[in-house]
DNA sequence: GGATTCACCTAACAAGTGTTAGTTATGTGA
DNA sequence: TCACATAACTAACACTTGTTAGGTGAATCC
C-alpha cells in the first residue's frame, strides 16, 4: 500500500538536515539581535529546529561558534570592499573610489551579511580569547583600508594633514554605527552610502565644494 | 582600655556603606566593559564589595539597575552638551557652536561619565521593556541636537540639502563609535573632537575649505 | 535605654547555563 | 546485506542565574 520509496509520513516535510551552516546562520542573527551574553545554546538550537546537545556534533564549544561567525563576518565585508575597489576603472577619480569602498562596506553590513553585522555588534562583548582569534582577520581588513587611503593621500586627493589611521577608524566607526538605527523600510543602504560619502568628502558647511 | 567611641578594631577601615550609588557606579563600568548579558548580579555585588542579595535592598530587580544607568547616562551627555552650547557667546559662528557640541558629547563619553558610555554600549542588548523606559530621555537629547542643527541650517551655515535627522544620526553614531577603539593613552578626547569636527565641517578632500 | 532605621548578611528556590555520554534513525557504498 | 558515516536525539552533570525570606549589627532618635 504505502510506497516503500517514501519513508516519511504524508504531511511531513522531508526535513533536510540543518547542518553546521544552518546553525551558524541562525546563531549569527540571534547574536546580532540580542548580544553575545544573552544568547544561549538552547536558544540557538531552538531557533534552528534542533536540540542543544546536537550542536556539539558540529562545534566543540559555544566560543567555537562565535569565532566562526566573527571570522566569516570580516571575510564578507573585506571581500565586498576589495571587489568594489578593484572594479573601479583605472581612470576613476579618488572620490569615486572612496565612494565605492564606503558603499561596499555599508551594503555588506546592512544588506549582504548577517555575519558582518553580527561581528560589529558583538565583538566588544565576547571573551578576550574569542576577540584574539578574530584579530588577524580584522587587522587585514583595516590594512586594506589604510592602503587605499594612503594611496589616495599620496596622489594628493586627500588632505595631507589627516592622520590615515584615525581617518580609517572614523570612517569604519561611522559606517558601523548605522546598524544601531538603520531601517530598510526608511531607505536603502545605497542611498545612505551616498549621503555618508557626501559628508565625508565635502563636509556639511555651506559653500565649500567645487 | 579600648576607647569606647572606637567600635572598629585597629586596622579596619571604617567601612562606609557602598549604597545605591556605589552599586550603580560599579555596575555601569561592568556593563560598559562586558555587555549586558554577561554581567550577573553576583559579579556586580562582588565588584562592589557586598553580597548579591544585598542589591535588593536598593533595587527591585536587575532591570531596575539597568534603567537607572541608562537614564543617568543620557542625562549626563545631554547636560554636558546643552551647557557647552549655552556657554558659547552670542557672536559665535556656526562652526564654533557645532565644534563645542561635538566636543561636549565626546568628552561625556570618553572622559566624564561611565554611565553615558555604558548607555551607548548596552542599549542595543537590553530587553525591550528596558529600552522603552530609556526612550523618552533619548528622544529629548536627540531633539536638542535636531534643534541646534536646524537653527544652524536656517542661518545658512549648513548646506540646505542635508537631511537634519540623518545628519544627527551620522554625527552621534560616529562619535559614539569612538568607544570601540579610543585609548586615552594615545590622545585626549579634546584632540579627537577637533579632528572629528574638521572632517564633518570641511570633509577630507584636498582644496575645499576657506 | 528602648525602638527604629539603615545597610547589609545567609541560605535557599526554581530555572537556565555549557557540556558530556550514550543512543538512534537515516542514508550511502561495497 | 552489512558496515559505516551522518546528523540528530535523550538525559544527565555541575554550575550559575535572578530573586526571596528572614536575620544581624551598628547608628540614630526620642
Amino acid at each position: 500500500m504505502t510506497d516503500p520509496t517514501v519513508k516519511k509520513k504524508a504531511g511531513e516535510t522531508p526535513r533536510s538536515p540543518v547542518g553546521r551552516e544552518g546553525v551558524l546562520d541562525v546563531a549569527a542573527r540571534l547574536f546580532r539581535d540580542r548580544g553575545y551574553g544573552s544568547v544561549s545554546l538552547r536558544k540557538i538550537a531552538e531557533a534552528a529546529g534542533i536540540k542543544a546537545g546536537s550542536i556539539y556534533y558540529h562545534f566543540g564549544s559555544k566560543d567555537e561558534i562565535v569565532v566562526a561567525i566573527l571570522d566569516e563576518g570580516i571575510w564578507a565585508v573585506h571581500e565586498n570592499m576589495r571587489r568594489a575597489v578593484a572594479e573601479q576603472p583605472d581612470t576613476a577619480e579618488a572620490a569615486a573610489i572612496l565612494r565605492a569602498a564606503i558603499s561596499a562596506h555599508l551594503r555588506a553590513l546592512l544588506d549582504v551579511s548577517d555575519y558582518s553585522s553580527a561581528n560589529v555588534r558583538i565583538f566588544g562583548q565576547v571573551p578576550q580569547s574569542v576577540r584574539d582569534a578574530n584579530l588577524p582577520a580584522r587587522r587585514a581588513y583595516q590594512a586594506e583600508w589604510d592602503d587605499l587611503l594612503t594611496r589616495l593621500q599620496k596622489n594628493g586627493a586627500l588632505r595631507a594633514d589627516v592622520d590615515i589611521r584615525r581617518l580609517r577608524q572614523m570612517l569604519i566607526g561611522a559606517l558601523n554605527a548605522t546598524l544601531e538605527w538603520f531601517d530598510p523600510a526608511r531607505g536603502s543602504a545605497d542611498v545612505l552610502a551616498t549621503a555618508y560619502a557626501d559628508v565625508f568628502l565635502n563636509g556639511i558647511l555651506e559653500g565649500k565644494d567645487a
